[in-house]
DNA sequence: GCTTGTCGCCAAGTGTGTGG
DNA sequence: CCACACACTTGGCGACAAGC
């Protein structure tokens, strides 16, 4: 328990630099007097922990002890913080360190712990690189210099120029204040303002990059998650969504509710077959999803969408009505 | 004067080893 | 298995020193 205790300690002291005796009680649920017993064991074991007294004081531990006791470097920190994914490391280049920062994790446990860490290892494997059809899931380790780039003006609070192609457009330079980088899957993010403005910015289509010595203006705090959850949503409230009213077989039911943005009605019809009114992102979306659920769906409306899976049905059809081209294959 | 660290003392609780 | 002794841990208290 003690031995706990003292590592939390530490952890605690390194986490916030200083804290009094009354604040570190507190946190471990001990008496002060226990806390100073602890400070002065680490001392006694070789902790360079020191006392500031009077008001406003404390212990802390001097400074350089941090990076003896982890022998972590900054691409190694970084990489445990976006540890809880994999694909994290991969989009931020990071794979490499977040290997070599987790073989120091695993040699600086206990002898015990260290050998059921090395057998998880052979018994639990997380996102392997292929799926069970060999296709490939996680993207290469590039030495992708404008990710590189992007992620070294985030972490110093500086602008960027990027130079991006936004879809069907031309690639264009633009000055921007980073706010942070989310990754999603294996898709990385740029969050950032640009005139005040929010935008958001896919880092594949960052096409080059160059951090300014300008700083960025960004709120002192930000919560990254809840920004990201307010930029997605107005994603899939904006833009030429559309809204299709279609039959659907019940067994495909969930398969349309997966594609589409919202079901924004449902009813069941005589037949069983259910009444959707759906919206999608655009009308290829829309066509999209649609064709997919081949004849366990009819759309009723737009005109514009019966159209168009009529056109693809009919040249299908024309298609495998026909001879073959090429007989010999 | 207030806050905070330092030190010593005592009592109670807990864990561990040993003998019957 | 149980009782006992011992060591260790923890909390509380008080007096004091140091810094703001």
């Amino acid at each position: 328990m003690r031995a706990d205790r003292l590592v939390s300690l530490v952890l605690l002291l390194r986490q916030h630099g200083q804290l009094s005796a009354v604040t570190l009680a507190r946190e471990l649920e001990v008496s002060t007097r226990t806390v100073l017993r602890d400070i002065e064991a680490l001392s006694a074991a070789g902790v360079p922990v020191y006392a500031e007294r009077g008001r406003h004081g404390g212990f802390a531990l001097l400074p350089g002890f941090q990076t003896e006791l982890t022998g972590l470097n900054h691409d190694e920190a970084l990489a445990l913080v976006v540890a809880g994914s994999r694909r994290g490391a991969q989009v931020f280049g990071l794979g490499s360190a977040l290997a070599s920062a987790m073989l120091k994790v695993v040699d600086a446990l206990p002898a015990s712990y260290r050998s059921t860490a090395a057998g998880a290892s052979q018994r639990l494997l997380i996102d392997p690189e292929t799926d069970l059809l060999s296709r490939r899931l996680v993207t290469e380790e590039s030495p992708d210099t404008t990710t590189a780039e992007v992620l070294r003006a985030v972490l110093a609070g500086h602008k960027l120029r990027i130079h991006y192609a936004a879809t069907d457009q031309p690639a264009k330079w633009r000055t921007v204040d980073p706010i942070g980088v989310v990754t999603v899957r294996e898709q990385g993010y740029l969050l950032a303002t640009r005139s005040g403005e929010d935008r958001t910015y896919r880092l594949d289509r960052v096409l080059a990059a160059e951090e300014l010595a300008e700083p960025a203006e960004r709120p002192d705090r930000v919560d990254l998650d809840r920004a990201w959850q307010e930029r997605s949503t107005r994603f899939r409230t904006g833009g030429d969504q559309v809204t299709v009213l279609a039959r659907v077989n019940p067994i495909r039911r969930e398969d349309l509710a997966r594609t589409a943005l919202a079901i924004l009605a449902e009813s069941t019809d005589e037949d069983g077959w259910l009444r959707l009114e759906v919206t999608f992102q655009d009308s290829r979306h829309a066509e999209w999803a649609l064709w997919q659920l081949s004849t366990n769906a009819e759309a009723l409306a737009p005109p514009w969408l019966r159209a168009a899976l009529h056109t693809r049905a009919t040249t299908l059809a024309t298609r495998y009505a026909a001879q073959p081209v090429h007989k010999d294959c």
